[in-house]
DNA sequence: TATGAATGAGCGTTCATTCAT
DNA sequence: CATGAATGAACGCTCATTCAT
């Protein structure tokens, strides 16, 4: 029956998830550092503290002050890429401007749920490597992807201008970085209706400034 | 006749001169290392090589790593709003979206000029320090207090839709940072055509996605 | 019988003890360079070195190079201000001049066992900064006033000259200063007769050069 | 005739007569200097700025900073070492307490009139080299030898107590040395009464603390 | 002779990473 | 697995001295 294994396994399998919540909780205090003093006023000493653990123990779990701030930027990366989605224009689908509202609601319900990872996201642009600069250039790179070709079907449907689908996904992707930031980074956006938000973006992404 | 006075002051002013070669070409090295690795990065070892001068020598120009720094950031700063006018509604005035294409023209102009410059700008989004996070800050604080008084003159006199100013101003500025920086830093802007490059931000920012 | 509890007391307790070995090591080394060398021209290169040490290493138990040698000289400050008593003049107190006695043998065998700061306090007579000139002037300060009142009572009780107390004080200070650099600095303490030094000194101090 | 050569040696000595006062102009600026703050604190830099000359003129007139800063003790050495005179005891002579007060009085007016200098012998203990060092240590010894073949003299004629010569020296040398630097140093000595001063040295010296 | 721009060795300090326990 | 003492390369900066003009 294999008892001792399964003890063992039991064993190793409770000290595997005690592990994991080791690694959550380091990773918590890291995310929390960073987003209080950007990366590089972040030391190890900082994240070692807020974690409450040693020196050593931080090497133990992550490569490096790199790797860990990596992990964390991917993670918001993977959560973030889930809410964004194709504009479906099939039969049956909910109408395009329906779908954006409720693209634009989800992600800023993420950022706000990660608001420090987004700080972070939205506050080192650039500059801690280069490895760094090419892993968000990829990032804004899948985003302006989604939004040029959403720009494009807009554009066979009529329903878009006959504009620059790259340099008009740019614009709105600028347009929602700049809002997100000063929503998240210079105002505190627990205490802002993140729903009008969302709307003031659509329609200034939408309409521009002009009055139809 | 003074010819001795005369020799004097001519070996003076050519030490002058010389030395704000001298100077010149520092700032230079400095610029091209800060745009290329950003502030963080770049030492002053880096500097230094650069410009073939010894430590010593850095400092007989500079006070500090920061001094030059700051120092590069502020010429294009002062450069930049010499470039950004206050669009005129007086009677005689040219036509506001005409004052609009210029400035922009004018602005994509300046920041080709000095693209060094302007990738540091686009690329230090924060982290140096807090002066200089308040520098920056304040930078387009003064951009988009700008923009949101155009909004509002704009609503004003029915031009432009009934949207909250602050936050449209920030999808404004956030819509032209995006954009230069994807021509800056991700492109190369000697091989782009800035001209249509600002047609179509002014396009996106006046009439959005929809077409009219 | 938290046998575990002992066990990590225990391990704590040696690591405590280990750092407080490491600590006075380094301590060590530095005494014996600055009193070499003198504060300027010991560099923390010449200290990690004799105390064999990394350069980072030095900065996990001191904070600065003046760190540590306030350190030192604060030591012999707390020791040698332990050794100077007000003499006592009140019934059943010993005569004044064992008293002296007994104050200077105190003060030479506590120099002599800490030789090599008293070097450094011989040595060092200002120019490190102007906190440690205001430390080294109170130090003495404090010597000169318990000089000068015991100058005062004795004159109040007829057995010390009408003479101006301050000048005097200095000028017993001035005596007990340099004998001790001469026997310190230019001889070798160890190999002279202290209490014959201190029997000299009192002897000059009370009665002068010329024969009663 | 030589006319000649007589024109181009008085163009020669005018020009060795510049340079003299040059030189001169320098050492007054470097003692103001070095007086004020100390030999570590001083720099080049200071004293150039003192003496209105560049950097490279500096090192036509004087080797190194050590250099200038040595001579400027040289200086004083010499100037107080001519004050110090053996007290004569043959026939004849004045009195040796005369000669003392005499001795002590043109020793407080050198000082005085090289009250800079006289800053810096007493503040810099030492700790700039260890040929520094060695200079102080001789200039002191000299004094002190005196002091001691004085004090063997007037042990011979029972004028002084039999006590050790060589530490007896140090005593008087002592007391001297922290008169002096209280009135230079930590007073004013213009507006100190020097006079005074000295007689309550040598009262001090003749006589101790006790009452006759 | 006089200049002052240029030099570079040296300083004190920091901090991400390693490793013996 | 956990620890934290130890490490040392790298940093920004200073300043006595040199040298081309």
């Amino acid at each position: 029956m294999a008892r001792y294994g399964e003890k063992a396994d039991g064993r190793v399998a409770r000290a595997q998830r005690a592990r994991e919540l080791r690694r959550a909780a380091v990773l918590a205090a890291a995310r929390r550092e960073f987003a209080e003093h950007g990366y590089h006023s972040t030391s190890i000493d900082d994240i070692i503290a807020a974690a409450d653990i040693a020196r050593g123990t931080f090497y133990l779990y992550f490569e490096s002050k790199r790797a860990i701030f990596d992990e964390l930027l991917d993670e918001l990366f993977t959560t973030l890429q889930g809410q964004v989605r194709r504009i479906e224009t099939g039969p049956g689908a909910a109408p395009p401007v329906e779908q954006m509202d409720a693209t634009v609601d989800r992600v800023l319900d993420t950022l706000l749920e990660n608001r420090e990872m987004a700080k972070i996201l939205l506050r080192e642009a650039v500059g801690i490597d280069a490895e760094f600069d090419v892993k968000l250039k990829q990032f804004y790179g899948r985003i302006e992807a989604l939004v040029a070709s959403a720009i494009r079907t807009g554009q066979d449907m009529r329903l878009v201008r006959g504009c620059d689908a790259e340099m008009t996904a740019r614009c709105v992707l600028g347009s929602a970085k700049e809002l997100v930031h000063w929503a998240f980074v210079e105002r505190d956006p627990t205490e802002l209706d993140l729903h009008h938000l969302g709307r003031e973006l659509i329609a200034f992404t939408l309409k521009g400034l002009f009055t139809s």
